[in-house]
Order: C-alpha cells, then sequence, then structure tokens
DNA sequence: CGTTACATTTACGTTAACGTCATCTTTCCT
DNA sequence: AGGAAAGATGACGTTAACGTAAATGTAACG
C-alpha cells in the first residue's frame, strides 16, 4: 500500500458495497478516488464521504441531496465561497432530520402498543388451546 | 356522501397525493376502497392505512415492506392465522427503527457540529469584510 | 511467457414508484 | 338534452440507483 489509500475491493469489502457502486458515486461525484495509472485509489477523504453517503440513504435521502450536503463536511478545500448558501442548506436539512427523528419516536410509541397487543393475543390464544 | 367515505378527489386533497398514487396503491393491495358502482370510496379503514403508508416513506421504507407491516395494524378482519409471524415481523422492525432512531440523532449531534463550524467561519469572515 | 485475478470502460438491462397521455363512462348542472 | 367535470381503465414513459455483460488492460505468479 502506497499510503492510507485503498483498493476498490478493499473499500467494497469494508463498507459492504459493489465495485459498481463506488464507479456510480464517483460518476455522480459523490466521491473522488485518485489514480494510480488507470486505477483508483480510495482516500481517507473518499471514505469519509461515503460513510455519510450511506447514511443518508438509510435515511431516505437522495444521492443528489447527500451531494449537497457533503460540501458542508468538506468545506476545507478552497471554494468557501457558497457558505451561507451551503450553511443555510445544512439548517434546513437538520430541521427536517429532527422533524424525521419526533416522527420516528412516535411511530415507534404506536408500533409498541401494536406489538403488546398483538403479545396479548397470542397468550389469549395459547391458553385457549392449552385448555382444549 | 353516504357514510364517512371519501371520494378519490378528497382523499388527494386532504392527504396531498394524485389519484394515480392512490390507485397504484390499491393495485398494490396496500388499500382496498370499495366501489359505488364504478367509483371508489375509501373508508377509514383506507384513510389510516394511507397515513401509515406516506409515514413509512417517509422513513425509508419500501412499498413491499410497508404493506407487510400493515397487516399488523390491520389483524382484527379474520386470518388472525398469520398472527404470531406478523408478531416477529414487527419485533424485527421495530429494532430497526430503534436503531434508525439511534443513528439519527448520532447524525444530527454531528450535523450541529458542522453548523456551529460554519457559523463562527461566516462570522470571522464577516469581521474581515467590516474591517477592510 | 502464459494465465489467473483483479481492474477499467462502455453500454444496455432492471426495478420501484409513480407520471402522463388517450380514450371512455358516469354524473351533474342549467 | 347536452356539455363540463370527475372518475375509470389501459398503456406507454420516466427517473433513480444501480445490475450485468462484453471487451479490454495490467499486474503478479509459477
Amino acid at each position: 500500500m502506497t499510503d492510507e489509500t485503498m483498493t476498490i475491493r478493499q473499500m467494497c469489502e469494508a463498507f459492504d458495497v459493489t465495485p459498481r457502486t463506488l464507479r456510480f458515486y464517483e460518476s455522480k461525484e459523490l466521491i473522488f478516488p485518485v489514480r494510480e495509472g488507470t486505477k483508483r485509489l480510495f482516500t481517507r477523504s473518499d471514505r469519509a464521504r461515503l460513510k455519510l453517503i450511506l447514511r443518508g440513504k438509510r435515511f431516505g435521502f437522495s444521492l443528489e441531496e447527500i451531494r449537497q450536503l457533503l460540501d458542508l463536511y468538506h468545506m476545507d478545500d478552497g471554494q468557501v465561497t457558497q457558505l451561507s448558501k451551503t450553511y443555510d442548506l445544512a439548517l434546513t436539512h437538520l430541521a427536517e432530520m429532527e422533524a424525521q427523528r419526533d416522527e420516528l419516536n412516535e411511530a415507534i410509541a404506536e408500533l409498541k402498543e401494536q406489538i403488546e397487543w398483538g403479545a396479548k393475543e397470542l397468550a389469549r390464544r395459547q391458553s385457549k388451546s392449552s385448555a382444549a
């Protein structure tokens, strides 16, 4: 290994994705692996971004939404020109995520109720079949 | 209005969806509007299910996953045969949702940090430009 | 030096979740 | 009665996010 870089295979195993996925994310400018000849080498930065990408996906964000958010976490390189724009976007997303968390908590509470109801039903049917 | 049923238009306005979406959900057996002649009439049950559907979507669940979960909330009608199967599925989903909530909280915390960093940067640049 | 084994590019295929006509009843209003 | 409005039924189109296959390159190994 040259540095702290990883090959595409190592990335795939580390993050449980396919090569196609990584190439696809690169084509969409979500990650920027460097080239050693023709081969891709993924840096620490790519790994950090990929982690955020996969997390965003789990929250139901589209790749395009994620791409815009990634700029916030990757602000150090050069074009800080759009900082305040990105900042606003981050605030919006934060609000969305907090709303989603609240709704998720509500949904969890409701689901728990249903589960308890189900548990009682199962117990009831258990006693019936053992009584027969 | 005959009962507590709603037309497709009323549903669309109430839930901010298109007719196509409702027909699509019916074709996928997520909702079961009754027919008055050729027209669909949506019951209270359909509305409850639709609410859960839309919520599930916001959490990133697929319609197929949602369809299975809906059975849990709709258990009263007849086939309680699969109760324990549905029960297990509900427990699994509950675990998933709790994990998602935890991860969401973590992400919110990180995003807040980034936002604070952005706020400081903006302030720093503000003082620079006013000093010039 | 040939052959695995991994890599790249190009390009067409696929699935989910609807959108968008086009065409046809049904219904309601004046 | 007659025309607009709402609803229904196909059927084809679209977008996102990759999957998959074909053709080619290259790097290490015995």
